[in-house]
DNA sequence: CGTTGATCCTGGGCGC
DNA sequence: TGCGCCCAGGATCAAC
């Protein structure tokens, strides 16, 4: 499930390969996922240029000549970039985006729903099993007043997260894990760092926001970001479905000391890791190093 | 305001 | 081998 790491890692490659580059045609495969009104999406699109690829939270944002596309890969979304490249022979060769790892699909397949093809012979591809990720049309005076983009709390990776807007929020009784998951709060955690910056801090995700202790609570400030900056340089957490545009996975699963580890040993103390439902999601702690 | 549950959606794992 | 069931969870919305 693409947080805030993975997002960033996509939005990197990306920038590496389309910055700069035209749009020359695209293909809507599955207009439900394209909005609004895909039909005019081509004449739209066509010729527009890619000026930037920023994110916010796990929003990505590719700012083009005259608009915005605004990606959110909510659970199996894939950005997914194939080229096509030229030799000497001016023979056209197809580098798959699986060159870097066994070939699971080829694009496009059943679940591919868009396809923007750009100068340089680059095809991205957005790809999404289950559907839930959107890519949205807009004008930059819509992305700035996008509904979920209004809504959003601080970046944890930015300057605006001090001590004192993190303490300040730490009001009111319901759990921390919840707190973290609020995307009005901190943007762009979701459950697997969250429940992996609780065990950091040495905090149950159960425990009433304004029940921490400062020392607790400066901890986990501290753990959030921390954690954050070490997944996206490891490449992001590929658990199943996650992807670089490139093909490749993230390495950050075999650094994840609770998530998905239920019932294993803590990597810290040995005790037995349990799992739990907090706030609607499966959550995974050490009932010896989370007070 | 906060919480809960339903919704969207598919693949994988499980029990039988 | 296959069927039905349940689970995974990001964001939004309705109900209380």
């Amino acid at each position: 499930m693409p947080e805030l790491p993975e997002v960033e890692v996509v939005r990197q490659g990306l920038e590496a390969r389309i910055l700069h580059k035209q749009i020359e045609t695209l293909e809507i495969y599955t207009p439900q996922m394209t909005l609004p009104n895909p039909e005019t999406w081509s004449k739209r699109l066509k010729g527009q240029r890619v000026e930037a690829l920023e994110r916010r939270a796990k929003y990505l944002i590719l700012r083009l000549s005259q608009d915005c596309l605004l990606v959110h890969l909510r659970m199996t979304g894939q950005m997914l970039l194939q080229e096509t490249q030229t030799d000497q022979s001016s023979e056209a060769l197809v580098l798959p985006f699986t060159y870097y790892r066994r070939p699971m699909f080829d694009l496009p397949d059943k679940h591919t729903h868009l396809k923007l093809s750009f100068s340089g012979g680059i095809q991205l591809y957005f790809r999404d099993i289950r559907k839930f990720g959107r890519v949205e049309l807009l004008s930059p005076a819509e992305l700035a007043a996008h509904p979920g983009l209004l809504k959003l709390g601080v970046e944890p990776l930015g300057p605006d997260y001090t001590w004192s807007y993190f303490q300040k929020r730490l009001k009111g009784q319901r759990a921390i894990k919840a707190f973290l998951l609020d995307q009005t709060q901190i943007a762009g955690l979701g459950n697997i760092y969250v429940d992996e910056a609780l065990f950091a801090a040495g905090i149950l995700p159960t425990r009433a926001t304004a029940s921490l202790k400062k020392s607790e609570a400066q901890k986990l400030h501290v753990a959030i970001p921390a954690i954050l900056s070490q997944a996206i340089a490891s490449g992001g957490t590929t658990l199943k479905d996650y992807l670089h545009p490139d093909g490749q996975g993230g390495e950050h699963k075999e650094d994840l000391q609770v998530y998905g580890r239920g019932k294993l040993p803590c990597l810290r103390c040995g005790k037995t890791l349990e799992k739990t439902v907090v706030a609607q999601r499966g959550t995974h702690f050490c009932p010896q190093c989370q007070k």
